[in-house]
DNA sequence: GTTTAATTTAAACACTTGTTTAGTTTTTGT
DNA sequence: ACAAAAACTAAACAAGTGTTTAAATTAAAC
């Protein structure tokens, strides 16, 4: 069975479906290091000059790649959400309980974040704050057919009289994210809480005991009778 | 009774507390709008001329007062955060029922940081990700001081039969406080989503149904009978 | 009222920022 | 082999950064 344990599959598919389009090796170089130091400096934090060190490129190529820096980080937007809609609708057209939809919805959606930490971290909360909104339709779109296909898994479950309806759909995915989030935003200080020492530990943890929590936490919303 | 929607209550407090301390007028003013320009803006991308500028103070003024923008942050922390661990620790000792007490910490979480949300979202997202953990040893305190009361909490509820005793009590605190985070830090994206034209509504929405979906789902998690 | 201390200021400091320029090297097409 | 295009580079640009300095103003103490 394909286990969700390995965030190279769907690096490697990304980059031969990307590439294919405008993205050539330098390109993709500078986006992978890009996407390392904001998600660790931010985007405010990082410099060009930090990135072209670490790519091992002139200054000037992310310019000349890119245009700006705003627009280098609109590609890494595009280059690392590109293919998440896809996986999350073909969710929907498998032959599944709705519970288990839900689960493996879960699943995915840690897995997919968990392997792409840096820029989900800037998208959902560096960015939003600010005045940015206008360069991230192409997100917000992402975000809505994510929450219909969602909507879709529920309802499903609501009309087969599995799952309650007084559940406010919109609000689930900000418990299945910002959970995962908001673990792993304070990722040193439950590293400590859990004993998580070694970077093994900690994602393990995350696949297992955090995945299955948040599993627990929705089936609980969802299935929960009076 | 003493109703949640007010934000500016222990504001006062607060401002009373600190200035008894070493906190003048002229300091609060700058952490004031340093809080704000800093959840606007992010950390980086304010600049103390930002800051003296709205402050309508002189540039120097800020390193005269705090030293440098790094001190000027940690005071900020301590200013905002300081009353927080007194008002969860007299909830410990109310008299009320467990399952009463979680549905309260909620409200107090919300509200709370629903009232000082710059800070918190810089708490929380902007600097654990990077190398300023050694400025925040107090901040993690806070949190683990928290997590014990919670543990309080449900230990008493699961002692007295009416909570389940396979919850990972370090994991509540993630969904509940993601939550809300994930909501809010995708505010523009659901306000357009949810109709929440304007910040009363907004407010309102937070206040009534978000906290009231986090209280129902910690209530199914905690609750939930296989 | 004078002196001492605290506050406030404008200017300068050295440094980093994103971007551009003008020139060189490499690759490509014929 | 040669010309055109693409890739790449070092240097410079103007603007912004956090911080410091030294002088001016205000407040406090005696």
């Amino acid at each position: 069975m394909f286990k969700l344990n390995s965030c190279l599959i769907l690096y490697t598919i990304r980059n031969t479906i990307m590439s294919n389009i405008e993205l050539n090796d330098k390109k993709i170089q500078i986006l992978e290091v890009a996407e390392k130091l904001f998600s660790e400096k931010g985007f405010d934090g990082t410099s060009i000059r930090d990135i072209s060190k670490m790519a091992k490129i002139n200054i000037a190529m992310v310019s000349y790649y890119f245009g700006s820096k705003e627009r280098l980080l609109e590609a890494l937007i595009l280059y690392k959400t590109s293919d998440l809609k896809l996986q999350i609708e073909s969710l929907l057209h498998e032959n599944l309980e709705p519970l288990d939809k839900v689960n493996k919805l879960v699943e995915i959606y840690i897995n997919r974040i968990n392997c792409n930490r840096g820029i989900y971290r800037i998208l959902h909360f560096e960015l939003t704050s600010k005045k940015r909104e206008e360069n991230l339709a192409a997100f917000a779109e992402l975000k809505k057919g994510n929450l219909k296909s969602l909507e879709t898994i529920i309802r499903e479950g609501q009309s087969k009289g599995i799952f309650r309806t007084d559940v406010v759909i919109p609000l689930i995915t900000p418990t299945i994210l910002g959970t995962f989030f908001h673990f792993h935003m304070n990722k040193p200080f439950f590293q400590e809480l859990l004993h998580l020492n070694t970077e093994t530990l900690y994602n393990d943890y995350i696949k297992n005991s955090l995945t299955k929590h948040i599993q627990q936490t929705i089936k609980a919303l969802l299935v929960y009778e009076n």
